[in-house]
Parts: C-alpha cells; sequence; structure tokens
RNA sequence: GGGUCCGUGGCGCAGCACGGAUAGCGUGUCAGCCUUCUAAGCUGAAAGUCCUGGGUUCAAAUCCCAGCGGACCCGCCA
C-alpha cells in the first residue's frame, strides 16, 4: 500500500482478488479459477466489496453456494489483511468489510497530497488523440441544436487529458460545400457591410435571407418550365414548395425589412442567382484568387464569433482545419486515386461509387465492425458526373491527415452521420489502413430538439447558443440576487456567469448520449438538485465550513469517522478514480456530471445531519474537517473535467 | 422496405458494456425542518407490469430472439 494512492478503493479491491485467490487455491485445490470478480453490494450492510463466485462454483462442484462460501470464508488468511477488516459469507456471497480507520486515513491523506491530481490514474498506454468537435459550418451563429457538440467533445478531450493521452482539439471548417457560396455571394452583393451585432449573427441574417431569395427564385424559373410543357405534377409540388418559402420570405421580412429588401433588390440584378453561386463554388474548389479571398473572409468573420461563444464556455481549439485546403492541395484527388486502384470503386453513369459492402465481404469485417449477417452497408458516391467530389470522399483524405498526426482520432458528430461515418470507416480499410480505421471512432450523440416546431439553420428557425447563455446568465443573477441580497453587485455578476454558463454545460453533457434532448428554459436552467448549480454551491457550502473553522488540522484520526454517513463519503471519495477510469475508457462523460451530483448529495446529507466546526471533541472537528476539504477537492476536480467552475462563494 | 439508436413511478433521468442480494435519483404531490458550519439545502410519505411476449440462466431492467412505439439514416446534400 503506497500514500499517497491515486486510487484508494483499487487498492481495496486488489487485497480482496488477492487474499480471496489465496483461499480459494487453499479451500478448493481442484477448481481453477482465472479472475475473481467483485462487485459493490446493493446494501452497504453486506460489507463494500462482494462475490458471488460460489455461485458458478456450486453447479461445477455440484454443492450448495453455502456450503462452498464457509470453506472459502474459513481458509482466509487473516494475516494479510490491511485494508481488510472483516470477511464473512451471507446467502451464497462473500462478502468483503474494508477497515474505516485505515482506509479512511489512505483516502482522505491522498486527496490532501494530491490535491488536483488527486482521481486521475494515468493510462499505460498514451496515445496521441485528435479530437474533432463543433464543426459548425460558418454560415450563421451556433445554435442550441448544434452546442451539445462543444459541451460533449470538450468534455471528452478534458477527460482524456487527464487521463495521460495527448489530446489536440480540432475544428473541421466545412467551407467547400455550396452555402459557403451563398453567405459569400449575398454579403459581397450587399457590399460586404458591417456589421451592427454580433458578427455571426449578422452573417446568419444575410445567409438565411440569402438562401431564401435565392431558392424562391430557382423554384419560379422551374415552375415556368414546367408549366411550359403542361407538367402538371411537376407544377402542383412546385407551387407547394414556393408557397413554403414564401411564408418564410414574408417572415424574414418582417423580422428584418431593411436587409431584407436591400438584398432582394441586388439579387434581383442577377438572371440567374443560382448559377451565380454555381459558379462561386466551382471557382472556390479550383483556387481561384478572388473567390478564396471572398470565402475565407466571410467563414473567418463567422468562425470569429464562433471563437467569442467558445471563450465563453471555456471551450478552446487547438488547431482549425479547412476542408478547402484538402482540395486545393492534391489531398483529396491522391486519396482518389488510391481508391481508384482498389477493387472497390466502380463507375456508373459517369459517377464514382464506392462498394463499401464489397469491402466487408473481401476483407471479412462484418464481426469487426459488429454489423449483422445479412446487413448491407449501401454505396458510397465518390465523384459527382461534373468530377465534383462530395463531402465524405473530402473527409476521408481529412482523415488520413489526422491520422498523420495522430494514433487514435475521435469525431464528435450526430448520429445522423452515423452511416457516413461507418463508410468512412470502411474506406479506410480499402485503401489498407487497418490499424487507424480501428482507433477511428464516431462519438455519436442525439439531436437537440425544441418542443413545437423544427430547428432549420437554412429557414432561420433557431434559438442561438449566445441567447441561451444570455438567458442563463440572465436568471442566474436573479436567482443570485434573490438568495444572497447582501453581495456586491460585482460579486453577483461573477456568480451568475459560472452559474448560468455552469448550468448549460451541465445540462447538455448529463443525458446520456444516445437520448435526444428537448430543449426546455425549465430544464435547461435549472438552478436545483441535479445541476451544476446544486454541485457548486455545496462546493461552496464545504469553502465556507473550512473557511470558518479557520484552520488545517494536521493530522487529523480519520478513526474518529465512525458514522455511516462519514462512511459512504469517504468511500465515494476513494471511488472517483475508478469512476474516472470508466468515463475516459468509455467515453462517458455523462458519468461525471452524474457523480459530482452523488458526491454533493451525500455531502449535503451529512451537512445537515452532523456538525463540523461544532462537533463534539477537538478531535472529530479535525477529522471531520479532513473529511470536508477532501469533498471539495473531489468536487473540484469533478467540476473540472466537465468544464464547470467550482466557486469558493456564492 | 432495410439499418442504427432509444423505451425504467405523472414528468425528466441513472443503472445495462461486465447478469447477482429490497431497481436508484431529481421533479411534481403531501407532511415537516432556518435565534445552530451557505435553505441553490435537508427529513419523511404516497407513487414502478423496468414497452410486450418468448428464450438462456441457480439468478434477467441488464444477454438472445420476435413484436410494438418513437427519433434518425438509407442523396450526384453536408
Amino acid at each position: 500500500m503506497q500514500v499517497p494512492s491515486v486510487n484508494p478503493f483499487a487498492e481495496f479491491r486488489h487485497e480482496c482478488e488477492a487474499v480471496l485467490a489465496d483461499a480459494v487455491a487453499r479451500a478448493l485445490p481442484e477448481v481453477k479459477v482465472d479472475t475473481f470478480p467483485l462487485g459493490k453490494p446493493s446494501n452497504p450492510s453486506f460489507g463494500q466489496l462482494a462475490s458471488s463466485l460460489c455461485f458458478e462454483l456450486a453447479k461445477q462442484l455440484k454443492q450448495k453456494p453455502n456450503d462452498l462460501t464457509a470453506l472459502v470464508v474459513k481458509a482466509i488468511d487473516t494475516s494479510r489483511f490491511t485494508l481488510i477488516e472483516k470477511v464473512e459469507s451471507t446467502g451464497g456471497y462473500i462478502n468483503f468489510r474494508v477497515n474505516f480507520s485505515k482506509f479512511s486515513s489512505l483516502t482522505l491523506e491522498s486527496i490532501k497530497q494530491l490535491g488536483a491530481e488527486y482521481g486521475f490514474p494515468k493510462t499505460e498506454t498514451p496515445l496521441k488523440i485528435i479530437v474533432e468537435h463543433t464543426s459548425v459550418n460558418p454560415l450563421h451563429p451556433i445554435h442550441i441544436g448544434q452546442a451539445r457538440n462543444p459541451i460533449l467533445g470538450d468534455s471528452l478531450a478534458r477527460i482524456l487529458k487527464f487521463r495521460g493521452h495527448d489530446v489536440s482539439r480540432h475544428y473541421y471548417i466545412d467551407d467547400v460545400g455550396r452555402q459557403s457560396s451563398v453567405i459569400a455571394y449575398g454579403y459581397a452583393k450587399l457590399g460586404k457591410p458591417k456589421p451592427d451585432e454580433k458578427i455571426d449573427h449578422f452573417i446568419g441574417k444575410i445567409y438565411t435571407i440569402t438562401s431564401c431569395i435565392v431558392e424562391l427564385n430557382r423554384l419560379k424559373r422551374q415552375l415556368e418550365v414546367a408549366k411550359s410543357v403542361s407538367a402538371n405534377e411537376e407544377v402542383a409540388k412546385l407551387n407547394k414548395e414556393i408557397s413554403e418559402w414564401t411564408a418564410i420570405a414574408g417572415e424574414l421580412e418582417e423580422k428584418h425589412p431593411k436587409l431584407f429588401a436591400a438584398l432582394l433588390a441586388k439579387i434581383g440584378e442577377d438572371a440567374n442567382p443560382e448559377e451565380e453561386i454555381n459558379k462561386l463554388n466551382r471557382a472556390y474548389e479550383d483556387g481561384e484568387p478572388n473567390a478564396k479571398k471572398l470565402i475565407r473572409d466571410v467563414s473567418d468573420l463567422c468562425l470569429e464569433g464562433f471563437r467569442q461563444t467558445a471563450k465563453r464556455v471555456e471551450i478552446f481549439y487547438d488547431s482549425w482545419d479547412w476542408e478547402s485546403d484538402f482540395v486545393w492541395s492534391s489531398q483529396v484527388s491522391d486519396v482518389l486515386q488510391k481508391l481508384k486502384s482498389t477493387p472497390f470503386v466502380f463507375s456508373e453513369g459517369g459517377v464514382l461509387e464506392f462498394d463499401a459492402d464489397k469491402v466487408i465481404q473481401t476483407l471479412g469485417l462484418k464481426a469487426k465492425l459488429g454489423l449483422r449477417e445479412g446487413q448491407e452497408v449501401p454505396p458510397l458516391t465518390l465523384v459527382r458526373a461534373d468530377g465534383t467530389t462530395l463531402y465524405t470522399t473530402r473527409d476521408v483524405a481529412y482523415t488520413l491527415w489526422k491520422f498523420n498526426q495522430a494514433e487514435k482520432v475521435v469525431n464528435v458528430i450526430g448520429m445522423e452521420q452515423s452511416l457516413a461515418q461507418l463508410q468512412l470507416k470502411i474506406a479506410l480499410y480499402a485503401l489498407g489502413y487497418a490499424k487507424q480505421a480501428e482507433s477511428f471512432v464516431h462519438f455519436a450523440y442525439n439531436l437537440v430538439t425544441l418542443p413545437g416546431y423544427k430547428m432549420s439553420s437554412r429557414r432561420g428557425h433557431y434559438i442561438t447558443f449566445d441567447e441561451v447563455l444570455d438567458e442563463a446568465i440572465k436568471r442566474a443573477y436573479e436567482e443570485v440576487s434573490k438568495r444572497s441580497p447582501l453581495l456586491t453587485e460585482e460579486e453577483k455578476q461573477k456568480i451568475a456567469s459560472f452559474v448560468g454558463i455552469g448550468a448549460v454545460r451541465y445540462a447538455l453533457v448529463d443525458v446520456d448520449t444516445g437520448k435526444p434532448v428537448v430543449f426546455t428554459w425549465d430544464r435547461v436552467l435549472n438552478f436545483e438538485t441535479n445541476s451544476a448549480p446544486y454541485v457548486q454551491y455545496t462546493h461552496a457550502r464545504a469553502c465556507s465550513i473550512l473557511r470558518k473553522a479557520a484552520k488545517t488540522p494536521e493530522k487529523p484520526e480519520c478513526k474518529f469517522l465512525a458514522e455511516q454517513l462519514e462512511h459512504e463519503l469517504v468511500l465515494a471519495l476513494a471511488s472517483f478514480p475508478d469512476m474516472f477510469i470508466e468515463a475516459a475508457e468509455y467515453l462517458k462523460p455523462n458519468m461525471i456530471a452524474d457523480y459530482s451530483n452523488a458526491l454533493a448529495d451525500k455531502f449535503n446529507t451529512f451537512y445537515n445531519a452532523l456538525p463540523v466546526i461544532k462537533a463534539d471533541s477537538t478531535e472529530l472537528c479535525d477529522a471531520r474537517l479532513a473529511l470536508t476539504d477532501a469533498i471539495r477537492t473531489v468536487l473540484s476536480n469533478a467540476l473540472n473535467l466537465i468544464g464547470v467552475v467550482a466557486p469558493e462563494k456564492m
């Protein structure tokens, strides 16, 4: 046993494993057991760890589990006990009790010595990992439907970093799509105006209005053609679409009359705006200098807005990767050449297709990719008839570039792109990059939706992330003013800021990534139990006690921590490292939020039930102060993993 | 039609990867607790066919199969 220990509970577990293995070997020499799994019993009266080993052995040996546990427990060598207090058998289980006096000292002493480093056992195989996240197209502000991405991505990056990996956070800028040309076209038509608001919000308006006007223009021209050839069904369909877009145009005109009028007039100068946009798009892909400057400038402006938003929630990026760079350099065409030389690419009507299913068959990847027997993966179009590439094709080049500088790639991308991400992975296999394919992770998450309507950036139907943050801070301010009226104005504002932002981060990281989040203000801006403010408040409360006590006991005697509540707290603190390892290995950031809430819960119960400063004896007071200090440290360490501020006062 | 994910008290969720002892938590409802360390807190009560049906197992919310319900995907969009 080492002091300090990065993982006190693991020390106990290892001791139990060794003691159990030894006892089984002596009590039942005829059986061979490889692993001795230990689980946490549902009820603390059964001890801190339990083994159900004898249920399995019972069948093998044709004996009752109870008889076997009795034999094993009898053979246990108590002289090996360090952290174990007692081993007993109940109902077929072998239950291990920890010696709390020693275990509490080990845990509290470790936390005290390691401080901000406590709870983060380093991986034995540190990797260079690229976490790609956010990657919102620079066309409009980040909206709440997209905000779950940076929150999850940033939390993952923090967790992996603390696990000992070399993590780099990348933002992939998709500037090659047609949409980038739409916004650039509208912005240029307006004469590159100076914004009178946050730049990405301004860009977003221009994009939505331009896109709407161009779409209507296109539909109307199509309608003329359809009418001239009397394609009645087509006419009806177009009329329907036109009326939908006309309604959107009406909304936009009402909301932004000046901007709308200006764009309508300017775009009206072009006979065929759609063709202008396509021209711009082609020129950009070809790297024509004017197109390059225009689109890069507009994108840069929008990205500046994103950087400001990200900064508000303490999110930063190590690398901004432009998709266009991969097109202009030969990286995309090189990958295409390589793909073409494999037997998995075929041409159909001038279009290049990638036969993902054939790769699976040929290389026998079915099991590796977790696919079912009869499951087929549809082909992926690599190149259009006009010779231009598609998004996923370019993403293959980008992914290979990432693997040039990292051993593992984690893509934080919505689950709606699961198929494309799978095809990308298969393409890596097809190109002979099996090792990379295996280290390629699509971290999928479900969408954030608004009750009532579908969010659509093209239609301008969205709540921006900035608005959510503003509202969160506003509500937090009201809350602080109500609860702590004596604070100075400056303090209130500071608290409102980290409480509001913490609440949003917590709410978006808390739910299992497989489940959709329906956005409601009440849900996201929760200041009660199971929220960042609750955990933050608990942390501040612990700090307050330590401040008031005005002493840090040198040598607290942990044997005085004899209450059940105190034992549970020590166990929770000691289990933090195990939880962290699991969250890091299985990429489950929501575990961190759950843990911090559970620890806060236990501490608040303790706080209400047992006095710290006014404890019955100085020894007890010292021990409880040490416990409180350890809780403060662990809450802070946990919150840090999900990017939430742990305040000393609120 | 095919695929992926999800289904747990009224509502919102955890637990499921690795099966184990009375299924946790929050909210809402009801009843209480601030001359005492921060009430953004705490205590107690009522509230559950863990979607349904099979199967595997000494043991299933957890694994397998089928079905039902919901979201998303199956584009020469990104």
